[in-house]
DNA sequence: CCTACCGATCGGTAGG
DNA sequence: CCTACCGATCGGTAGG
């Protein structure tokens, strides 16, 4: 039961980089076995399914930002700060776990019907979240006037790259990242502070 | 020999379509002809290959990318005026080609070796002119100071989300997106004007 | 542009 | 966890 625990562990692992470097479709079930270093059929005693990997791997990242958000909405930060922290929540996920949140943003499409329903339920209820604190925030002049829909997107763009070059990256030079990151945004919103 | 031309225009249509609906690898031969509405053998009477498809969307919209370049680099645009210039180049293309550079952006990386190759030497070239007027801007003090990298990577990150939306979009909605698009990166960089 | 077809490879199962 | 194997599907070719 704990060898296969930690095999299950690493059979994850292994696909979340596979599908990463070359997508979900065009990593089949030999390459995930050859870098495990099994037979192909014995992925099967430890998992049911390609399309399962695919599922749990984006089900797991969506709770962590779902948990993250939560956090934020229940905290009695000011706007700014909450988009601040968002901005931190992101960063830290996608220097964290490169391979996962990368498989999330690019491969989400391919998962089964049902889940793929659930998965986009999920998504649009994080945007109208995070647009509710850009809503306020606007409604109480802490940013500037703009389409919400356009200020996530900018915010939510402006952090989608540094998954593809965290694996390169050392903390400090996270940190400057998240720096300049943070100060980018806070002007692109008319925030005077920081 | 007409007659083919406008077939192979419509395979090329039709493939970047799906492509971008479903990605490369998961898109078969077989739903391109269906959608074209010929026999899947049929296609190789007009294009060589299924890679060679992936190949000419990806060099085609690298073309057009690159020739907006040098455009503006050769212009005797003020370095702020040309970053402007560069935003309204990738918000035209993805407004224009929602499909082509879908596909550029997302599948260039099952291109085949050689292509590939000559794919990322170009894209490394296309990230050196635009570091080098955000470096030229911050010498002579028309941008805030900050890493060139992290700085081009929020300004083009700031653009690439249109080509998701732009099948859904006016013109006129485009253009409100732009304004705040352009709005949002010019107090980034720490623009007092506009 | 079609009919007919092929070798390769895929995800997955049976049985131990 | 392995050996042996399978049906389905893939990109592509031969020949007309």
């Amino acid at each position: 039961m704990k060898h296969s625990k930690n095999r299950k562990d690493e059979i994850y692992a292994v696909a979340a980089k596979l599908f990463r470097k070359r997508g979900y479709v065009a990593s089949t079930m030999r390459d995930i076995a050859e870098l495990v270093g099994i037979e192909p059929s014995s992925l099967y005693s430890h998992i049911k399914s390609k399309e399962e990997i695919l599922i749990n791997i984006c089900s797991n990242c969506a709770n962590e930002f779902d948990e993250g958000m939560d956090v934020i909405l229940n905290s009695n930060k000011t706007n700014p700060k909450k988009v601040e922290a968002l901005v931190d929540l992101h960063l830290d996920i996608a220097y964290n776990k490169p391979s996962s949140v990368t498989v999330f943003n690019d491969e989400w499409r391919h998962l089964p019907e049902k889940d793929l329903h659930l998965f986009l339920e999920k998504r649009n209820a994080y945007e109208a979240n995070f647009k509710s604190i850009l809503r306020d925030g606007m409604h109480k002049s802490e940013f500037i006037e703009m389409s919400e829909s356009t200020a996530f997107h900018l915010i939510i763009n402006s952090v989608k790259w540094i998954h593809y070059y965290s694996k390169k990256m050392t903390q400090d030079q996270l940190e400057l990242k998240r720096k300049e990151i943070k100060y980018f945004i806070s002007r692109g919103l008319g925030l005077k502070t920081n």
